[in-house]
RNA sequence: CGGGGUGUGGCGCAGCUUGGUAGCGCGCAGCGAUCGGGACGCUGAGGUCGUGGGUUCGAAUCCCGCCACCCCGACCA
């Protein structure tokens, strides 16, 4: 619940955040360390995105399905580069009833190998394939410092795993599930992506490359938002995911996986989040619209209240999500709390509304009275549906317009170097060396976020190495 | 793991130097008033002072140990 001033996000946005996680009522702390209780709200917002994915999972020909909680030791131990990538953030279960256990389980951080190991029982021939899975589940990652939604010891996520037959398919696989993750961050939760190609020292522990959507939140860092890997043979030959081809041939299968996690929920908060506190995108929003009704005494609040019910059916019909705010605080008050918890529309009805057939609607993504009109009871499902959808294309406009003044191109290390200081994508031509990419982290901590899909063609000269480059690529501090 | 800091009602803190058995703001409950931007008044509930030991007639306060958490340096959806 809110109370009285949010810290300045200018001032300290990392306080800013957690603030607003918080008081927004998305989460509370838990007595487990890095780990954090997800509230009713909270939850609710990741349902619906977990909704948008899923049925463009569905659409994409997916199905989801389940594997366990615990992976024995030994399978992470079968991809050379998976192990050594992801051993040090495992936790691992010794003892069972009691009793040590023979081979120690590790509670999975990823499912690649356990999944991989099903489906080199379930494929046989070429016509198995492709398998198309697809599982929503938590994930453990011991890691050393940890942020709510950003990065938590557990969290939710879905990871989608598919083998294919040939590796062109696998690729396409793994595009177009970006493209997905692409679609759904920009059009159902207003934030602008660069779709990217990641660094070979960035990339997934085990593949062969890792595509990423990159996201720029409010003090200009980067977020990856999303990750697609093409996981070439690595783990279809770990496991012995094989199959007979036309011609009876043994062939490996060629796999992807890919994984999108309620970091996004750090992503909305940091892309849109203001001084007044969360502001979420209308596709999303738990409540898209909230009444606050206003009244001076028992007979305005009888007239008051039966207004309120009809708007709510109507806006019910018409599949808005509205919730009616009866509570028993000050209208002032709740205008307030809404706003931090990032309504995108505000309904006022009170004892003049009543008489002029109104409703004031004010919405969150213009501060103030700008923000507020009028509008008749009448006809209040379609101008609300007709504002969620004002709101939703206004707020991926603001948060596309602060990125795009926010990426600057480079040609020189110094350059980058103000860039990453005053804060912004830094986007240049690249040709460095991997100790070049150490260099830049250490001196400015920004690093290599991805080479963008879409590249402007021709050559260049790298703005680190002076060698000549044929590819642009983006640096930039990053959560 | 190295450095710095903090543990006192749900949250934020004061009290500790100079021991005498706990207080403030917010929040919470009841009543009243108020209600178109966080007003208010009265009454009230709620605390083994992180933990174990020691000193003392007496410890939130002094001493020793331990634990937890936070911030800063080496990993990441």
């Amino acid at each position: 619940m809110s109370t009285q001033a949010l810290t300045n996000p200018a001032v300290d946005f990392s306080e800013w955040y957690n603030e607003v996680v918080y008081r927004a009522d998305l989460a509370d702390h838990s007595p487990v360390r890095g780990c954090i209780i997800v509230k009713p709200y909270g939850y609710e917002l990741w349902d619906n995105i977990k909704n948008a994915l899923d049925r463009r999972f569905k659409a994409t020909g997916h199905q989801n399905a389940y594997f366990p909680l615990f992976i024995p030791k030994s399978y992470l131990e079968r991809e050379a580069e998976h192990v050594e990538g992801f051993s040090p953030e495992l936790a691992v279960v010794t003892i069972g009833g009691g009793k040590a256990l023979e081979e120690p389980l590790v509670v999975r951080p990823t499912s690649e190998t356990i999944i991989g190991e099903a489906m080199a029982k379930w494929i046989q021939s070429y016509r198995d394939l492709p398998l198309l899975l697809n599982q929503w589940a938590n994930v453990v990652r011991w890691e050393m410092r940890t942020r709510p939604f950003l990065r938590t010891t557990e969290f939710l996520w879905q990871e989608g795993h598919t083998a294919h037959a040939t590796e062109e398919e696998a690729e396409a696989e793994t595009l177009q599930m970006l493209d997905v993750y692409a679609d759904m961050v920009v059009n159902d939760a207003a934030i602008p992506v660069i779709r990217g190609l990641k660094h070979e020292t960035e990339k997934f522990a085990g593949a062969l490359r890792t595509y990423t959507i990159e996201a720029m939140m409010g003090d200009k860092r980067a977020l990856q938002s999303g990750t697609s890997h093409n996981l070439g043979q690595n783990f279809a030959k770990a496991f012995n995911m094989q199959y007979l081809d036309k011609n009876n041939q043994l062939q490996n299968c060629w796999t992807t996986s890919w994984g999108l996690s309620w970091r996004v929920i750090g992503g909305i908060v940091m892309a849109h989040g203001d001084e007044k506190g969360l502001k979420l995108p209308p596709r999303l929003a738990p409540y898209q619209a909230v009444i606050v009704p206003i009244f001076r005494n028992d007979d305005e609040r009888g007239t008051v209240l039966d207004a309120v019910e009809t708007l709510k059916k109507a806006l019910l019909a018409a599949d808005v999500r509205v919730h009616v705010d009866n509570r028993d605080y000050q209208p002032g008050y709740k205008f307030n709390d809404w706003e931090m918890r990032g309504v995108p529309v505000r309904l006022e009805l009170g004892p003049r509304d009543v008489q002029n057939g109104t409703v004031v609607a004010g919405r969150r993504d213009i501060p103030g009275k700008e923000g507020k009109r009028f509008l008749q009871q009448a006809d209040i499902a379609a101008q609300v549906k007709l504002l969620l959808e004002e709101i939703q294309a206004n707020m991926l406009a603001q948060a596309t317009a602060f990125r795009d003044a926010n990426i600057f191109d480079v040609h020189s290390y110094d350059e980058l170097r103000s860039v990453v200081e005053a804060g912004g994508f830094a986007r240049g031509w690249w040709n460095g060396s991997n100790e070049d990419i150490a260099r830049i982290k250490q001196e400015t901590s920004a690093t290599h976020r991805c080479y963008p899909l879409e590249q402007p063609g021709g050559e260049g000269v790298c703005f680190m190495s002076g060698k000549p480059a044929s590819q642009i690529a983006i640096f930039a501090r990053a959560y």
